[in-house]
DNA sequence: GTGATGACGGAAA
DNA sequence: CTTTCCGCCATCA
C-alpha cells in the first residue's frame, strides 16, 4: 500500500469527507505526522463539497475563525465561546478500534 | 541538495 | 488561563 506523498493528500481528503455533520476532526487526525500539510491540502481544495470547516485544531480553536465557526454552528456543532467542544464533537475514527 | 515557510501539535514557563 | 519555543513533514524558490 504504499504509495506515498500522493496518498497523503488523498488520505486527508478522505478523512475530511468522512466527517459526519455536526462533528469535527483535527488536522493531526486527518494527517498523522504532518498536520501542517493537511491545511495546505484543504486550502488548495477549498471546494464546496469539501467540508474543510469540519476540521479544527487539536485544542478546538478554528483556523479561519468566524468564517469557519459560521458553518459549524449552522450544522449543530457544540461551541464553547470561540472553540469547539472537542469532548463532544471530536471524532476518533483512527484509534479506539 | 539547501533554505525557508505553513489553515499544526505538544510541552514548558 | 496565556504566552513562547521547538519539532514535524511536504511544498516551493
Amino acid at each position: 500500500m504504499a504509495e506515498k506523498t500522493q496518498s497523503q493528500a488523498f488520505e486527508v481528503l478522505e478523512r475530511v469527507r468522512a466527517i459526519p455533520e455536526g462533528f469535527v476532526s483535527t488536522y493531526g487526525d486527518v494527517s498523522p505526522g504532518s498536520p501542517r500539510y493537511a491545511g495546505a491540502v484543504l486550502f488548495e481544495c477549498d471546494d464546496p463539497d469539501l467540508p474543510w470547516w469540519r476540521v479544527v485544531r487539536a485544542d478546538g480553536s478554528l483556523a479561519k475563525g468566524a468564517r469557519q465557526k459560521r458553518h459549524l454552528v449552522a450544522e449543530g456543532v457544540p461551541f464553547k465561546r470561540d472553540r469547539v467542544e472537542m469532548a463532544v464533537a471530536r471524532i476518533d475514527h483512527s484509534g479506539v478500534g
